[in-house]
DNA sequence: GCATATTTGTCCGTATGTATA
DNA sequence: CTATACATACGGACAAATATG
């Protein structure tokens, strides 16, 4: 009789419950930078703005928090989380240990590989409109599709938290140009590598791939890192 | 003030949150079987058991709701999760990904493997003991430390999750002598694959393991469907 | 350093919707 | 079909901690 806010639908849809859709709502957010890292996500305000109470809230709190999305201070609130350059390497020591497993044993078949394919035309569209958000996007949709290889419920899913923190710390970093451009061939490399069902060269081209990455981001943290304290 | 219940303490030792100690309470209730799979979890015989209000308890069974433990149906409550076969499929597809390439990366100084020997020992003990239970808590545990080789604090929570899901699996099933003995010499034999510095022979060992298990619990799950079918 | 205002942590009561007997 | 039981979500309350002046 009242909810007139933005989730009015719950009878309707009924299907997720509130605190997920609003979990998704600031999830979606936080990936985009709505909410930078380091943001404080008062509940009054947000409660208000979605017409949800705080115990819904909270609930979605909870959700992002354990996606490392959010950190919690008792009695302070919770902050998008600012991940640091121990967790650079954490998200890459994952990345090189499953994504390579993957790639090495997965299937190749062409219908599997359309949805990867699809990605890298989207990177290069990106390009050529010079359109650095929409070529981040793509460049870890790639990734997303080259996992779900696996065929894996739990491995799709650790891989897509994994990428979201990425995102944060991609945000950080706040320049998707200089970052995501260069890999966009060696991602087709890469998908080559699967057509020919060469899954050990795959394995190989995508770990010199996220040591590169890894690298350059530490580096950058550590350039920062020297500013900040400067 | 009042809180005259098993948590008491909470104003003293305030790191953790209610919830998330309400929620230790559960795991550890789960993972020892007193909550056996298909149990539903009354909301309100919890709350009074453990002097906690409805919305903490909620709040901690989001909490393994997002840990696959429990599962809750719209409407209809939260219950201990009863794997599949397919979630048995999938939970050693993420151990063959994860595992074998961790031990076969992983540095084999003596001092980092002497946590995984003692889950050996441990194992030993309660063979002789004929203390199934302890065999596999202790099988377990070989698994755990051998992924705290990698150094990661994400692979270290992951196979956390998924070996919290195995004991499910495990409980299903119940015979933890039949399962677990006959993999107590085969995990000494990785042991020395890896104090030798082979992780390659360490890989392929834990291979065969991991895939030899998931068959002997798959043939059980299709007797135990064919017996319930009859 | 202190007093005040704000925000969070926790809990309760209630209205509404949904499933089961 | 009705009745009962339960889950969802809201709003309000108060103590405790924090931020502000």
């Amino acid at each position: 009789m009242e909810s007139q806010g933005l989730l009015a639908d719950r009878a309707l849809l009924g299907r997720t419950s509130t605190a997920e859709r609003v979990g998704d709502i600031l999830r979606t957010r936080i990936s985009a930078g709505y909410f930078p890292p380091g943001a404080r996500l008062a509940e009054e305000e947000i409660t208000e703005a979605l017409g949800v109470s705080r115990n819904t809230l909270r609930e979605a709190f909870r959700l992002l928090t354990h996606e490392r999305l959010l950190i919690h201070e008792l009695n302070r609130g919770m902050f998008v989380r600012v991940p640091d350059v121990d967790d650079v390497h954490d998200l890459y020591a994952v990345r090189k240990h499953v994504q390579c497993s993957v790639v090495r044993t997965a299937p190749t078949s062409p219908e599997l590989l359309a949805p990867i394919a699809e990605t890298i035309r989207a990177g290069k569209v990106a390009l050529a409109e010079q359109n650095w958000q929409a070529l981040g996007t793509a460049d870890i949709s790639f990734h997303e599709e080259m996992v779900a290889l696996a065929g894996s419920d739990r491995i799709t899913e650790l891989m897509r938290g994994v990428l979201a923190e990425l995102r944060l710390v991609f945000h950080v970093m706040d320049n998707p140009r200089w970052f995501h451009e260069p890999y966009l061939a060696r991602n087709e490399e890469i998908l080559d590598a699967l057509r020919e069902g060469n899954g050990a060269r795959a394995d190989e081209l995508l770990y010199k791939y996220l040591d590169d990455a890894e690298r350059q981001l530490v580096e950058t943290y550590v350039l920062r890192r020297a500013e900040h304290v400067k």
